[in-house]
DNA sequence: AAACGGGACAACCGCACACCG
DNA sequence: GCGGTGTGCGGTTGTCCCGTT
């Protein structure tokens, strides 16, 4: 029917589709009538036994289609087979302009449920759909072209509102240019500027950097733009009722966890804000990842809604090679990994930097504000912590060899201080709101609890990304050499200071 | 013309839920 | 309540085809 493989050819010379027979269908391979079952593309003599077979006793029960037919093939391949290729209602061919348009709309918002998209779009099938999407994802990431059209990003976020019960931002706030690419994973130039770094702070043309140099970020890059812009739009976060079963894979940022998915296992993201030593870590777990969850709620060391770094996860995989989970939130919200039910809110519990900065300052997003004269008193003062730290770091090590704190830090504090403050007015009610994670307050408390003098916040992935410990060079070397970091340093180094950090980049190496 | 790489597609695998006895 | 079976779903892998070098 569909496909005619080698083996059919072979097989059915003939083409002995009219008057199938199971000897003709399992004289293919390795199988028998009560042998194993095969395996592999279907032969045409395949098809027309199981063709057969439903037509006379319908769907289901495929199990006894082996029984029945002498198939040699699992009820589940059966039921496969039939599914995706000999259910007469199949529609074949390529998917039309309107079909991947609405794949796109319901991508955005339902994310990888492809069996629901597949309900919406007559005729085709999951397996269909989730291959077309797979292959327009790779496509569209090497060409750096945005995974969602702002159209649909828009569309997808305008409709989920009225269906949002969660803590939902008003129609505005939803219409805020900072929501916009919230679905826009790579960083085109031209929505660069969402980023709103303290509004021009990235500016291409501040920067002095070619604006096209942008796009060549890769799908990975979007980080910085997703966490920054699309976390707090909550209100673009799927809220499709959870299917009847609960994934760890399913995806609060349906989006997200393709994109960010992607994005780390390749390679964790490193920023460089060219003083050596942002490097930050993005680690998007499961709220359903119990262990993660429990851990860094219990940890005291961190804190609330930070990701437990390494606390109890002794996984030695590097956070790049694991695979990332977002956290649902078209589950309950209760189930976020906050401890408390009282405590729903996600928060970025379960996004984790590793940020150094000079120590005192917090207020004053050192790194990153253009206010910072220091890049060379950065790394001047990193060179001081370094030296404390091998002092420190005996201690330090054994019991925070990392020090948590919320994404981006001071730096985000500073630099969203004004978005974040108004989200915390609507999120506070639920404990751990964005803001309070981002907010001074925390990275007072997180200092005060655990931040050894110096203030080298090395924001490490739940995975283990990175510790601080004694081996600090150690460290930095390996960051440096990470063909990510040089890509973020590509991308974000020279924001600043180009020429400075490039040599600072080089001196690194 | 051969080698290579990427895209497209089919199929499998593992997991989890639903149902039933 | 429990275990077995059936089914559905999402992720991954394998294979073929085609364009490029």
């Amino acid at each position: 029917m569909s496909m005619t493989s080698e083996s059919d050819e072979r097989m059915m010379p003939n083409n002995g589709v009219d008057s199938p027979s199971v000897d003709d269908a399992n004289s293919g391979g390795n199988v028998g009538g009560n042998g194993p079952l095969k395996k592999g593309p279907w032969t045409s003599a395949e098809d027309a036994i199981l063709v057969e077979y439903v037509t006379k006793h319908g769907e289901g029960n495929w199990n006894a289609v082996q029984k029945h037919s002498g198939l040699a093939r699992c009820g589940k391949s059966c039921r496969l087979r039939w599914a995706n290729h000999l259910r007469p209602d199949l529609k074949k061919g390529a998917f039309t302009p309107e079909e991947e348009r609405r794949i796109i709309e319901l991508h955005a918002k339902m994310g990888n449920k492809w069996a629901r998209m597949a309900a919406e779009l007559p005729g085709r099938t999951d397996n269909e759909i989730k291959n077309y999407w797979n292959t327009r994802i790779k496509r569209r990431q090497r060409a750096g072209l945005p995974i969602y059209p702002p159209d649909i990003c828009m569309q997808a976020m305008t409709e989920k509102q009225p269906s949002d019960n969660m803590n939902t931002f008003s129609s505005a706030e939803v219409h805020h240019p900072d929501f916009m690419p919230v679905n826009n994973f790579e960083i085109p130039a031209v929505e660069f500027k969402n980023l709103e770094l303290n509004q021009q702070l990235y500016s291409p043309a501040l920067l002095d950097i070619p604006a096209g140099s942008l796009l060549d970020i890769p799908a990975s890059s979007l980080l910085a733009q997703g966490l920054h812009s699309s976390y707090p739009n909550k209100s673009l976060l799927s809220t499709v009722h959870p299917s009847k079963r609960l994934r760890g894979s399913e995806s609060f940022f349906p989006s997200l966890n393709t994109a960010i998915g992607n994005a780390l296992t390749g390679g964790s993201q490193y920023q460089s804000d060219g003083s050596l030593q942002i490097a930050q870590s993005f680690v998007y777990s499961s709220p359903y990842d119990h262990s993660s969850t429990s851990d860094h709620a219990t940890s005291s060391s961190l804190i609330p809604g930070s990701h437990a770094v390494l606390n109890g996860n002794p996984s030695s995989e590097p956070a790049w090679a694991m695979k990332l989970e977002l956290p649902s939130l078209q589950t309950h919200m209760g189930s976020w990994g906050s401890p408390s039910p009282s405590s729903p809110l996600p928060c970025f519990e379960s996004v984790d930097i590793l940020i150094q900065t000079p120590p005192t300052e917090h207020t004053q997003s050192c790194n990153l504000s253009p206010q910072n004269s220091g890049l060379l008193d950065a790394v001047l003062y990193e060179s001081e912590t370094m030296k404390n730290s091998k002092i420190d770091g005996r201690q330090q090590t054994s019991r925070a060899s990392t020090v948590e704190v919320a994404m981006m830090a001071n730096s985000t504090h500073d630099l969203h201080d004004t978005e974040w403050e108004a989200y915390d007015e609507q999120l506070s009610p639920l404990g751990h709101s964005s803001s309070s994670v981002f907010s001074g307050n925390s990275l007072d408390d997180l200092h005060s609890a655990e931040t050894i003098p110096g203030c080298r916040i090395k924001e490490a992935s739940n995975l283990g990304l990175m510790q601080y410990d004694e081996k600090v060079e150690s460290t930095n070397e390996m960051i440096f050499s990470r063909p990510d970091f040089l890509l973020a340093s590509n991308c974000f180094g020279p924001m600043k200071h180009p020429s400075k950090d490039h040599s600072l980049l080089k001196d690194a190496i």
